[in-house]
RNA sequence: GCGCCUGUAGCUCAGUGGAUAGAGCGUCGGACUCCGGAUCCGAAUGUGGAGGUUCGAGUCCUCUCAGGCGCGCCA
């Protein structure tokens, strides 16, 4: 049991006891909080239930907290001090021995320290960046996959079976443009005067594709359809896609192909089971889901007039294959501008029988780059767009993985450059990671001295505050962690890594682990060794390196 | 016009309805002959506006102003 954990089963108890004796009457349940103080004269933990519960009685929060007090039922060794402060919060003191204890499992747990069992091994499907196959991947998809990877690394730490899934839309208009666009440039590199379609694909990268058809295939493609073309487009981006992501650190378990839903007559089974359902009509030569039904404005289409199916059709199967597949959860992260887009499928996955409660949408807001002061143009058309890859290179794959992750996801993001590269001295990276190749040079160092990590380390020598301070921030890692999960917001740990860097350099700065008392530099070694572990669980869910040197 | 998101320090942003609103960058001034100076210490500047809810509001509600995105038989 986790430090708040115990705290909060420890209220329980005590209001209990408080109840059964008449001291406070019976309230009910009470939504127990426990806040970390901004101060630190107020402790290391403090609890708002005096404030709930005087409410409920039309009493003082302070005559409440005092009672609280009185009538503490203490768990052995976990609180040193308790006080009343600011009216009515209830201020604890964690002890040193409780705190000691954490750096023991720290150390045992080594790799897992951090998880919890919150998901209670439910699985999750989480389908992220699924960006259509008709270009490599920009600036804005790298946000969607960062936030996504991470977020499926908190899931599982937490207990959750997460599956990482790539939506292929590999069908319709989009896909016989990009096969248009590309027949075109190889056939212009046979010396053809041919036009790219209207709206075709003009970016350089359909030329490469088309050297690279050609360098493979010389002219003996001059008289394929254009079903050949898209494919072999569709199967070069994806690779690069593919490959991109895999440099930015990112594998995926699944990449599910919106053409064979079609293909195994997925979609029309679908489309049937709503008419059986009574959830459709026929107008206007169009087929429409009666989405109004459950809430959209108003009802949407399925099969167009020219016979044609929409992307939502396709969508409802492939929802309803995810559901089939046996998922509890599946959360989709998508682009903000798909917003429109979330009351339609719930709509229809209603219609279906499905419960729309386990359906989560989750929009990242755009991305937009600054060089030089100035809002870099990312418009895809114009083929003009920097790409992931491009941003990677430019930048490092750690500092573009932090930068994306460290603001919350419905914030508009401002990438940028110059911040990220030229300062990157001052960069908050840099100073996270140079912690632990800190603690990874002092653990060396040590050993040289013939000081090793010692189970027998008498830990009862960590006594200044600053060392206390630190252990506490160690200890509170996993809630720090279940908190990201549970609001699926994982920008929040990059702000615990900021903090406890903080305090570890401070620390560091200020006294010495290794020193001529050797008792002491070994139960700091300890210490050290525990913010290592820490750090480097924390920097590999966010998808960042911990470097040993820098 | 309607819907969603966002307005917090000079800039980029944190901030479970809780106590004196915090970081980074930038600016200015300092630090051990020492385990890594990619570090540390110090200084300044504040919630777009108006109401409301309550013991308490940056946080919730209403209105308003400003910005972003979306409102297809596109994907």
């Amino acid at each position: 049991m986790s430090i708040n954990e115990e705290i909060i089963s420890m209220l329980k108890k005590t209001v209990l006891s408080a109840t059964t004796t008449g001291r406070i009457p019976d309230v009910g349940l009470l939504d127990i909080q426990i806040d970390y103080p901004k101060r630190q004269e107020y402790g290391n933990l403090s609890t708002n239930i005096a404030f709930l519960i005087a409410k409920k009685i039309s009493t003082s929060p302070y005559l409440v907290a005092q009672i609280i007090i009185e009538s503490m039922e203490k768990i052995e060794g976990l609180i040193s001090r308790v006080e009343i402060a600011g009216g009515g919060f209830i201020n604890f003191w964690v002890s040193k021995e409780r705190l000691y204890k954490v750096l023991k499992e720290i150390e045992e747990t080594n790799e897992s320290y951090g998880t919890s069992n919150i998901g209670q091994g439910e699985k999750v499907l989480i389908d992220f960046v699924s960006a259509n196959p008709t270009g490599p991947l920009h600036v804005g998809h790298g946000r969607g996959a960062d936030y996504g990877d991470i977020l499926a690394n908190i899931l599982a730490f937490c207990g959750y079976k997460v599956t990482r899934e790539y939506y292929i839309n590999d069908v319709g208009t989009q896909m016989r443009t990009l096969g248009e666009s590309l027949k075109a440039r190889y056939l212009q590199l046979l010396g053809q005067d041919v036009q790219l379609p209207e709206n075709g694909y003009k970016g350089e990268y359909m030329v490469e594709i088309a050297r690279t058809l050609h360098r493979q295939e010389r002219d003996t493609c001059r008289n394929e359809e254009v079903g050949f073309f898209t494919n072999f487009a569709k199967e070069s981006i994806l690779e690069d896609i593919r490959k991109t992501l895999i440099d930015f650190g990112i594998q995926y378990d699944s990449w599910f192909s919106e053409k064979e839903l079609y293909d195994s007559n997925q979609v029309d089974e679908v489309i049937d089971s709503l008419k059986k359902l009574g959830f459709t009509y026929e107008s206007e030569g169009a087929l429409w889901l009666k989405t109004t039904a459950f809430g959209d404005e108003k009802d949407r289409v399925l099969i167009r007039q020219n016979g044609e199916y929409t992307y939502f059709a396709g969508d409802i199967a492939y929802h309803k294959n995810k559901y089939d597949r046996g998922y509890d959860v599946l959360i989709n992260a998508w682009g903000t501008d798909h917003h429109g887009y979330i009351k339609r499928l719930e709509a229809a996955m209603s219609a279906l029988g499905y419960p729309a409660n386990n359906l989560v949408f989750l929009l990242c807001q755009l991305v937009s780059l600054i060089r030089d002061n100035q809002p870099v143009s990312m418009s895809t058309r114009a083929g003009e767009f920097v790409t992931l890859s491009e941003l990677i290179k430019e930048v490092g794959q750690d500092v573009a993985r932090f930068f994306f992750v460290m603001r919350k996801m419905n914030s508009h993001l401002e990438f940028d450059l110059n911040l990220a590269k030229q300062s990157s001295k001052e960069n908050p990276v840099y100073y996270i990671q140079y912690v632990h190749a800190r603690t990874c040079s002092i653990l060396s160092r040590a050993k040289e001295k013939g000081l090793s990590l010692n189970q027998t380390a008498d830990l009862n020598l960590l006594k200044l505050d600053e060392e206390l301070a630190l252990i506490f921030k160690l200890a509170s890692l996993p809630q720090e962690i279940i908190n990201c999960a549970r609001f699926y917001e994982p920008h929040g740990l990059t702000a615990y890594l900021i903090e406890l860097a903080g305090i570890f350099h401070n620390y560091y700065q200020h006294h010495r682990v290794i020193s001529a008392n050797k008792e002491l530099s070994q139960a700091r070694l300890v210490l050290v060794n525990a913010v290592r572990i820490v750090i480097r669980n924390t920097l590999t869910l966010l998808g960042l390196t911990a470097p040993q040197r820098m």
